[in-house]
DNA sequence: ATGTGC
């Protein structure tokens, strides 16, 4: 193991201060032996970075998923104290509001005829990949109401139902939106994309219900055996790409202007009350009301399928629940005995909260939040709930899932796309891509395993596994 | 992740 961490037990870790020079607090991270073997020491070290920054409290958390990203690693959460402590859209990520949602549907296998039909059809109704285009083109004053109200506002266009917005985190949109500080530029890359999927690690599975472990938690959430469900998992396009690209070169000067010392440029990040942290605080918001929107558009052309193809009812498809793995916000929590709100970044992991916390919807509230926790292509989703463990360890916060073990470039050139396609064919999961090279970069190999990952945070205790998914089909960018 | 080197 890496000199300067100590194991406190079975899956925790701390980084203690001096790993990196300056650090305020102690890292902490959450692992198994066997993803132990494929740790970056890089990420590490970012974890470590991050315990340097002003105002962060208690520790710089590392999730199971752990793995190098810009500046902060993903699969990272941190947590500020609102007057001295900082934002940064390197605490986010690029794809603000990369999130992921799960729909039930009434239907088994069996009742599925031939996936690939299925398949085809969203294939070809989802615009799919790098850059693609929405049929519809949203007009300037049409994007600025999804960027104020998000999923709220893709509802009241029709695309969905007012219980949707319900099972959604912040029920699909963040007030603290602020279109001011989302460029021209950003608008631009907006307008075609909305609803469409995007590329990447990006998806839109058909899975069944293979397994449940919670059973009364997953009857509350909607949830059986062998059921039929589909996920969706994008973000917020190139437009909130392209606001992290504006707010990171604004905030480079902030970081001087406002004399922060930080031991990487990519930690770029201003006082979270400054101008220039509102005016990205605002930005960022504005982007995740966009994902959610997006991902809300979608779930109607999935349902519309499914009417069609299946003949059953547009509200059969009920919504289990959306969660965000991309994003900062503010949030009350207990620090040292009392409650305190602080600016939570949570990059490549989820919220995790538990019984009794708000924005849990009311039904569910005794049981804690659903967490969903997508597998990489070809392998197990899982759904967990949120516990109070998590609000007293991690700021309310879990894994997100998708952990990559080595960068897409060594995926390409370690596997081929059309061989994964037909190994995965042959395990009944059905493959349908822009391009076989989307498949090798994706390759289930260069990923840390999804059931590892969540073995780890069952065992920590910050959210307890409730069901099991497989996949039966998947669509890629 | 992304109008996929700047």
């Amino acid at each position: 193991m890496i000199e300067g961490i100590d194991r406190l037990n079975e899956v925790e870790w701390e980084v203690k201060p001096g790993f990196v020079p300056e650090m305020r607090v102690p890292g902490k991270f959450f692992l198994s032996d066997s993803l132990a073997e494929t740790l970056e020491e890089g990420a590490i070290k970012q974890l470590a970075n991050v315990a340097t920054l002003p105002g962060i409290l208690k520790y710089s958390y590392g999730m199971p998923d752990i793995h190098w990203g810009y500046g902060f690693p993903i699969g990272g959460v941190a947590a500020f104290e609102m007057e001295t402590g900082i934002i940064s859209p390197g605490g986010v990520g690029f794809d603000i509001n990369c999130g992921v949602r799960l729909l039930t549907t009434p239907l088994k296998k069996s009742d599925l005829g031939k996936p690939k039909r299925l398949i085809n059809e969203l294939f070809h109704t989802v615009p799919t990949g790098v850059g693609t285009r929405s049929e519809k083109k949203l007009s300037a004053d049409e994007l600025e109401d999804m960027m104020c109200e998000g999923a709220k506002w893709a509802v009241n266009m029709g695309y969905g139902t007012p219980e949707d917005l319900n099972r959604c985190e912040e029920k699909g949109f963040m007030e603290a939106a602020d279109t001011d500080f989302v460029s021209k530029k950003a608008r631009l890359r907006g307008m075609p994309q909305c609803g469409t999927l995007g590329s990447g690690n990006h998806f839109l599975e058909i899975q069944e219900v293979s397994e449940i472990m919670d059973p009364e938690v997953a009857d509350k959430f909607g949830v059986s055996k062998d059921q039929i469900c589909v996920m969706i998992h994008c973000g917020s396009r190139g437009l909130g790409h392209q606001v992290c690209t504006d707010h990171l070169k604004d905030l480079e000067s902030a970081t001087k202007k406002y004399h922060i010392n930080i031991p990487d440029a990519q930690l770029a990040c201003a006082p979270i009350k400054s101008d220039e942290g509102k005016a990205y605080f605002g930005a960022m918001a504005a982007s995740a009301n966009y994902a959610w929107a997006n991902r809300q558009m979608i779930t109607h052309m999935v349902r519309e399928i499914f009417e069609k193809v299946y003949k059953i009812d547009y509200s059969d498809m009920k919504l289990v629940y959306d969660v965000t793995h991309n994003v900062a916000k503010y949030e009350t929590h207990v620090v040292n005995g009392q409650k305190t709100e602080v600016c939570v970044h949570r990059k490549g992991a989820t919220r995790a909260f538990g019984p009794g916390c708000h924005d849990i919807p009311h039904e569910l509230s005794d049981f804690g939040q659903p967490v969903i926790i997508p597998g990489s292509m070809g392998t197990s989703s899982y759904l967990l709930k949120g516990t109070q463990t998590a609000m007293e360890k991690t700021f309310g916060s879990t894994c997100h899932g998708s952990g990559r073990i080595f960068s897409r470039s060594k995926a390409k050139k370690s596997a081929q796309g059309a061989e994964i396609k037909d190994e995965l064919e042959k395990k009944g999961i059905f493959v349908k891509a822009t391009s076989n090279k989307v498949i090798a970069e994706e390759s289930p190999e260069a990923y840390k395993p999804s059931s590892e990952v969540v073995s780890v945070v069952h065992k920590a205790g910050i959210s307890l596994e409730v069901a099991r998914l497989e996949p039966i089909g998947v669509i890629k960018g």
